[in-house]
RNA sequence: GCGAAAGUGGCGGAACUGGUAGACGCGCGAGACUUAGGAUCUCGUGGCCUCGUGCCGUGGGGGUUCGAGUCCCCCCUUUCGCACCA
């Protein structure tokens, strides 16, 4: 025992107990044990990526959150397998990297032992026998696994393609990572370049990855966000054919339109309805048609605006406030609605990567096409009425609302549904156009041109070509190199090390070459929750067996930044494991719940503000366990909450009052009072610690102290010992110490000990009833439970304040709702 | 611009399906014990005044209701996503 009879010393207790259970191996599974778990719960926590810094605020804050609730599942009886890891490859890392001078494989282990050590520090019930890091060769050998498995189904090739080019990361960003134009990372503005890459093809989930959204417990903000993200819009794509430049403006002779796959530009629309308002046609500048369609009279401004628009493409296309332009091309195309032939424009507010890369510009009804109309001069007809126009109200800016078609021949008079319609279903009949779904979800570019990564399994030779690497030969092991620096050329750094990317084909044997481009790190974090339980072996990547036992995730916390990629990404790799027949099951995780930010002082942390919180001093001076309880204190733990170092004495002050009052606590009766408050805090903590309702919970258990220690009372050990459980779940290492004291010898985690709630224990027997006259409180009055509305008038009217209120006026009715109030409507 | 969430004491935040607003904690005030305390304990703490258990109070303005922080309409502010997606 630590500290006999003396006061409550965090230190010591804490260090303690992280040896017992390090000893013990309380929080340790082996792989039989995991196998034969009964009642498996995967409480999972998105891993950190290890910074040189050491664990944030946040990490401990999100982690704690899960650890919560993972303690609460296993205080219940569940077996918790709850792992942790090291995010740490990628370009955050080789940048600091390459900042301080020292190599990743020097820095990574430091900042990995560093955060292993405050980890467990911080007690939570990690199992350190199953945890990941996927820098090991012995992870992202089965990384480059995955990699296969998608290569072999058709899900990863390599393309050709306009990407997003970091001039100052030099490397390539998935267009997610692209924020407003600029990096995410640095904030450079980002160019667009085309170089080879590797895509794995999550579009042809697109339709399922959206679906199950409905099947998935899931925060509603992130559902929302993926759903957004996914982008589905419904339309149509029509048909309109290129007009051939001899044939003039004015009318068309059909024998001069050619075929349509050959010269027919196709646009998506979600307004097929507008049509007959479609007055000229904007091409992406990048789109391939723009050769054919330019006459000779205006390729020098075209070529100009193209080369413009791709130096500058994405900074420039991202800006919507500025002014619209754009470069007529010379040709013309045919309006398949009204036979007329419309001038066919390039502009960069049209985008080449969504859609067709090619739009109708309506704008009568677009506000982009509006703009674009009157800053180039071009027609503005009206097509659609509002409620309060006619076919020739003038129109002085977009009108995108509902109404009926005007202007539009047979059509006028529809609504806009009926209109959509029946416009599509009369443009399909001449083979003009179909209904059709887009999303602007893209092909995922998993490729980087940089050092720090797993290199991507695959051998380019001349004869077979891309070769996967035979499963047997993986890791592809990233050699150590010294100048890993990259470059302007866009080439990995890998591809300077000859005698690393040399090799032989494995197809025909001749001399090939190793792919040098890495992968990217959201392909690290998209399967590491597969790997946890199946760390153990090395022959194969998930286990089937641990894995039908374990998985999908029951639990998954974490930040709602990741919202978007990581998840979606997740998502997809399961969902490929399973057609594969790798896992039974297609959704990764269960249930997600994402947790809000901390901020300081009612201001967001940050090193340039020195207002960043350091954790291991605070520990130092009070102990895990109050950091622990503080910040799940601080408010609620979805919404985060605002740190201020004072506050932190409330929690530190309530485990000292805990620890003097369990300690001193007496074999009595309980009391019958304390005992029924005992049950209604029961029964609130193990209601909302399932929600991850944390901060109630503590003021809920902070309060029922307060009934225990009320007038200096000594508790009755009946009184504190369910309580000491219930706060196991937010202070470990204070609920060990003190469930020993009260005489245990197992863990208290391994007895899982939750106590009963029971309703009749918590019930009241009298209860105080608001008394109000006309909805004004005017006294309250103490009542049996469920006492009659007779006697509950009675009695309001005997208290003396409120008969002063009733007197000389008229009672015209009495509202009684039990339990709760007494009103008198008075006239 | 679009979308979502949120505005409650000096502060962080409570308040179940409309029913005693401000739980719990910080801070602050008073007292006790102390050589001392930034320790511990007790009590108090939304505002106002004519200190009555009176009036006003949940971003602002309307409304529904016996009764509104909670429901409806309009407006303001903040935060977070998305951002020329056709």
């Amino acid at each position: 025992m630590v500290n006999e009879g003396a006061g409550y010393t965090p230190a010591e207790v804490e260090k303690k107990w992280q040896e017992a259970w390090d000893v013990r191996g309380t929080n340790r599974r082996s792989s039989e044990e995991l196998r034969a778990a009964e009642n498996p719960y995967y409480n999972l926590m998105m891993f950190p990526y290890p910074s040189a810094e050491g664990l944030h605020v946040g990490n401990i804050y999100a982690f704690t959150g899960a650890d919560v609730h993972g303690r609460f599942r296993r205080l219940t009886g569940y077996d918790v397998f709850e792992p942790i890891g090291f995010d740490a490859f990628g370009i955050h890392s080789e940048n600091f990297a390459l900042k301080v001078g020292v190599h990743p494989m020097d820095l990574i282990p430091k900042n990995v032992a560093n955060f292993t050590r405050q980890l467990r520090r911080t007690g939570g019930m990690f199992d350190w026998s199953h945890t990941v890091d996927t820098t090991d060769p012995a992870y992202y050998r089965w990384t480059q696994w995955v990699f296969l498995k998608l290569f072999e189904a058709g899900l990863a090739e390599q393309k050709e393609a306009p990407v997003n080019w970091c001039p100052s990361c030099m490397t390539v960003l998935a267009n997610e990572q692209v924020v407003g134009g600029r990096c995410e990372r640095c904030d450079t503005p980002v160019e667009q370049r085309r170089i080879a890459q590797w895509f794995f093809k999550i579009t042809k989930y697109t339709q399922r990855l959206l679906d199950n959204l409905d099947t998935i417990d899931w925060s509603e903000t992130t559902t929302k966000a993926q759903r957004n993200w996914i982008g589905r819009s419904e339309g149509a794509e029509l048909v309109f054919p290129l007009v051939d430049a001899s044939a003039g403006h004015g009318s068309v002779d059909p024998d001069t339109v050619r075929e349509p796959d050959e010269t027919a530009i196709r646009v998506f629309t979600t307004r097929p309805d507008t049509i007959f308002g479609a007055t000229f046609m904007v091409l992406a500048p990048e789109h391939p048609a723009v050769d054919r369609l330019v006459s000779d009279d205006r390729r020098g401004a075209i070529e100009a605006y193209r080369a413009e628009a791709q130096r500058t493409d994405l900074v420039s296309r991202q800006k919507t406030d500025k002014t619209k332009t754009g470069v007529f091309t010379g040709g013309y195309c045919r309006n398949p609605a009204t036979g007329e032939a419309i001038p066919v424009w390039i502009a960069d507010y049209v985008l080449m990567d969504y859609g067709t890369g090619a739009i109708m510009a309506v704008p009568g009804h677009d506000e982009r096409d509006f703009e674009f109309a009157t800053e180039f001069d071009l027609p503005i007809p009206r097509v659609v009425a509002g409620p309060d126009d006619d076919a020739d109200t003038p129109l002085t800016e977009a009108y995108a609302g509902d109404g009926v078609l005007v202007n539009s021949g047979a059509f006028d008079g529809l609504g806009k549904v009926e209109a959509i319609r029946a416009v599509t279903e009369w443009l399909a009949e001449r083979g003009m156009g179909e209904l059709q779904v887009n999303y602007r979800l893209h092909d995922w570019c998993i490729s980087r041109q940089r050092y720090w990564g797993p290199p991507i399994p695959i051998i380019h030779c001349d004869a077979c070509g891309a070769v996967p690497v035979p499963e047997e030969d993986l890791p592809v092991v990233l050699p150590r190199v010294e100048d890993f620096r990259p470059d302007d050329s866009g080439i990995s750094p890998l591809a300077r090390v000859a005698e690393w990317y040399e090799t032989t084909c494995p197809a025909c044997g001749a001399d090939a070459r190793r792919e040098t481009d890495v992968s990217d790190t959201f392909l690290d974090s998209g399967w590491y929750f597969l790997r946890y339980p199946s760390t153990d072996f090395d022959d194969r990547a998930i286990d089937p067996e641990i894995t039908r036992n374990w998985l999908p995730v029951d639990c998954y916390v974490g930040g709602n930044e990741h919202a978007v990629l990581h998840l979606m990404y997740s998502r997809f790799l399961t969902m490929v494991l399973h057609d594969l027949g790798h896992v039974d099951f297609d959704e990764p995780f269960t249930r997600f719940r994402a947790h809000g930010l901390i901020i300081r002082d009612g201001a967001k942390m940050s090193k340039s503000k020195g207002n960043v919180i350091v954790p291991d001093p605070i520990i130092e001076q009070y102990g895990a366990d109050t950091f622990r309880l503080y910040l799940m204190f601080l408010g609620p733990f979805d919404e985060g909450g605002d740190y201020r170092d004072e506050g932190i004495q409330g929690p530190f002050g309530f485990l000292h009052r805990l620890w003097d009052t369990v300690v001193a606590a007496e074999d009595k009766p309980a009391d019958g009072e304390v005992e029924r408050k005992l049950h209604q805090t029961i029964g609130q903590v193990s209601e909302q610690l399932p929600e991850l309702g944390y901060n109630t919970s503590i003021a809920a258990m902070m309060e029922y102290l307060n009934t225990v220690r009320a007038g200096g009372r000594t508790a009755a050990r009946a009184e504190v010992e369910p309580l000491v459980v219930m706060v196991a779940a937010f202070c470990p290492h204070i609920a060990e110490e003190l469930w020993e004291r009260l005489g245990h010898d197992q863990s208290i985690f391994d007895a899982a000990p939750w106590p009963e709630f029971d309703p009749e224990k918590a019930r009241e027997q009298r209860l105080e009833v608001a008394v109000q006259v006309n909805g004004k409180l005017r006294g309250t009055v103490s009542l049996d439970v469920d006492a009659t509305a007779e006697v509950a008038e009675a009695a309001a009217r005997a208290d003396a304040n409120v008969a002063r209120h009733l007197e000389g006026v008229t009672v015209r009715r009495v509202i009684h709702v039990p339990n709760r109030l007494v009103n008198f409507v008075v006239g």
